[in-house]
DNA sequence: CAGAATCCCCTCTGATACTG
DNA sequence: CAGTATCAGAGGGGATTCTG
């Protein structure tokens, strides 16, 4: 019963050690992810049109990214037996509903992303999180 | 006026190109910001309560995430002229409605982990993702 | 058209050692 | 106590080339 000072537990917030928000977060936080599945939000769309409809993503990543979402089953892939080849992807239920948690964050984006590019600006100009040290007495 | 096929702008549901989201990504799609945040949520703590209350982080990357954390103005750090030093993390109000944001996506990470991980699973053993074709006739 | 394969760089991350 | 400095490894990601 030495409980001398509160300690804060690994994240009281959620179930576990939060392992579930982070097994999330590494699906949708690399650079692609979320890109491609809000561009299938409209509707199914073949490889190129993804390609094209995404600027600057190489047909490496395109590809990756599409075998994990569909390997999570967030999107479905059909290939059909013709030539020249045409393959289909499309968002299923589950990538729609995380479409849509994205979309949440999204407009957390829009409302603070002024507030944070400026506080960003502030602490480049005055040294904050880069070494200066200020200490309050 | 030759619109062959309809093709899916960048990314209808945001203004301009999604460059919002893909921020935040940044900011909250690596390994820590999103324990540290969490873990802060229930009020200020010091760099060792934080290191202690969250198992597996090392100091450079405990340094590291908080540096940037205050640069963008989702946490504050102050210093105590005392010895032993002493500095305090506290979050902001805008680390807090970043904190409920991700408590959103927290949401649907608990809903639908079990059907991610069923789904990835099936594709593990048929094959799905990982170079078998299977064609639609 | 829809990819697979390869090469290479760069960043993230962890481990270790040192300091005011 | 609260960091900084340095090193090493793993993986993300881009560019290029080749194929069914």
């Amino acid at each position: 019963m030495a409980a001398a000072r509160q300690i804060a537990g690994p994240c009281q917030a959620w179930p576990g050690d939060g392992a579930f928000i982070r097994e999330v977060l590494d699906r949708i936080g690399d650079k692609w992810t979320v890109l491609i599945i809000s561009t299938l939000s409209t509707g199914p769309l073949r490889y190129s049109d993804l390609q094209a409809s995404i600027p600057g993503i190489s047909q490496r990543m395109l590809t990756r990214t599409l075998k994990h979402l569909e390997r999570d089953g967030l999107v479905t892939r059909t290939a059909y037996a013709q030539v020249p080849p045409r393959v289909d992807y499309e968002l299923t239920g589950l990538g729609r509903s995380l479409m849509d948690a994205v979309m949440a964050m999204a407009g957390w984006a829009v409302a603070h992303h002024r507030e944070i590019a400026a506080n960003r600006a502030t602490s480049e100009r005055t040294g904050v999180g880069r070494g200066r040290a200020r200490v309050t007495t």
